[in-house]
DNA sequence: GCTTGAATGCTAACTTTTTTGCATTTAGAG
DNA sequence: CTCTAAATGCAAAAAAGTTAGCATTCAAGC
């Protein structure tokens, strides 16, 4: 498991490239829980965190929310819509207070074609996503329950909260995006904090030492 | 699920610049089952596949071979040990005699440099894998397990047979690929011959109807 | 401080999937 | 044609995971 976590694209960008997505873009604040854009939206563009934390997810047919991923300041969401050409994939909504770029597919390219060098910083951010997305497949095949719970929290605490130890999330959420059931999460978890690895609170898992929980897993397979 | 299969980098790439990979890098040729690169390997570069295929996978501990993807004539491989460093993922090896193009990193990055619009089809390329990626991702989580077989059927046929009907595949390879046992797999081909959709036979299966078998999945989730 | 809905804990029955071991079939090598 | 290793088929037992229902705990708002 890759556990530096990508450097966000907001801190790799120039200056003047991020005043010409600015300018190219309109910015929007949104409330906590506030719904960015739903799953099968048609709006081709690209979207920067400038500020707060989005959480990814789906609605279950009884209209709860689950989530999956969530990302933090820095990060970026959307190019699927730009390069691959398909609607938004997920429903996204605010988790806190949030502030983001979004600049729509047309005034987008133009700053492309005004930064060349724009172009391999979001080959290497979309690369760097792939390559974490076969890890994930991979583990899916291949790792243990328990160690699949394991590996999200941490991917959580990297991608999503900065390296914070403390993670305000629900076992629920954990497993839909593990795609496993409320309570095998709930018994992965327990079993977790037996071993001293976390603790549980009420909406809140606490990481003891992120490196213990790592060498919990398979060196690698 | 997007049924289309993304077109082939090598037929996206202007012949001028497929000039200037094949003054940067090598083409060697393989036979069957040839070793192209192992897991972990420390080459950087980018792999066109000329002609042929190639599979990727890995060995189990018995030291048999599994293979999870295959990749056919016009595609490419190793763009993450370009844009994010690491190192071979995935074990990849001849299927069938195959003619590859491999551009080492240093050359790669020099024709990136005088051919700048490479960089663009390259993250389109790389933005549709990831959608792909992602797609899987959703399908380990979400489908049961009959359908999850069924879409790798149809995804196997589509991206590494150019739409052939007959995979020369084993239930071994769709289990390991699948991250379910070969029993389990087994179970659900033979439903889905029940119904008609497929039909099986030694190290292959033939597909009746895509469109039949794209069918009995869910339209999408 | 109470009240209330949400989240978690817990249990038992049930279903799915794996494991194991062996039989059968197949294609290719000799 | 025969032999052999590989691939597939099959069945029973074991393990893993889900479902369902209810009890308990928690935190936010009144």
């Amino acid at each position: 498991m890759r556990t530096t976590g990508s450097q966000p694209l907001l801190e790799r960008l120039p200056a003047e490239v991020l005043r010409a997505l600015q300018d190219a873009g309109a910015t929007s604040t949104y409330q906590d829980g506030q719904t960015i854009h739903d799953r099968g939206a048609e709006q081709p563009g690209l979207s920067l965190i400038l500020a707060g934390r989005v959480r990814f997810g789906a609605f279950a047919e009884d209209g709860t929310y689950v989530s999956t991923t969530i990302m933090e300041e820095g990060s970026f969401f959307g190019e699927v819509t730009l390069f691959s050409g398909g609607p938004r994939a997920y429903h996204a909504e605010a988790f806190g207070k949030t502030r983001i770029l979004n600049v729509p597919k047309g005034p987008f390219e133009r700053v492309l074609a005004a930064h060349p060098g724009l172009t391999l910083t979001l080959l290497e951010a979309v690369t760097e996503r792939l390559y974490e997305a076969l890890e994930i497949i991979d583990d899916l095949r291949l790792l243990p329950l328990e160690q699949r719970v394991a590996k999200q929290l941490l991917r959580l605490s990297a991608s999503g909260f900065r390296g914070e130890s403390t993670l305000p999330i629900r076992h629920i959420d954990l497993a839909f995006a593990l795609g496993l059931s409320r309570v095998s999460v709930g018994k992965a978890l327990s079993s977790l904090e037996e071993r001293g690895l976390i603790s549980l609170g009420y909406r809140q898992i606490s990481i003891h030492d992120p490196s213990a929980l790592r060498a919990f897993g398979p060196a690698d397979h």
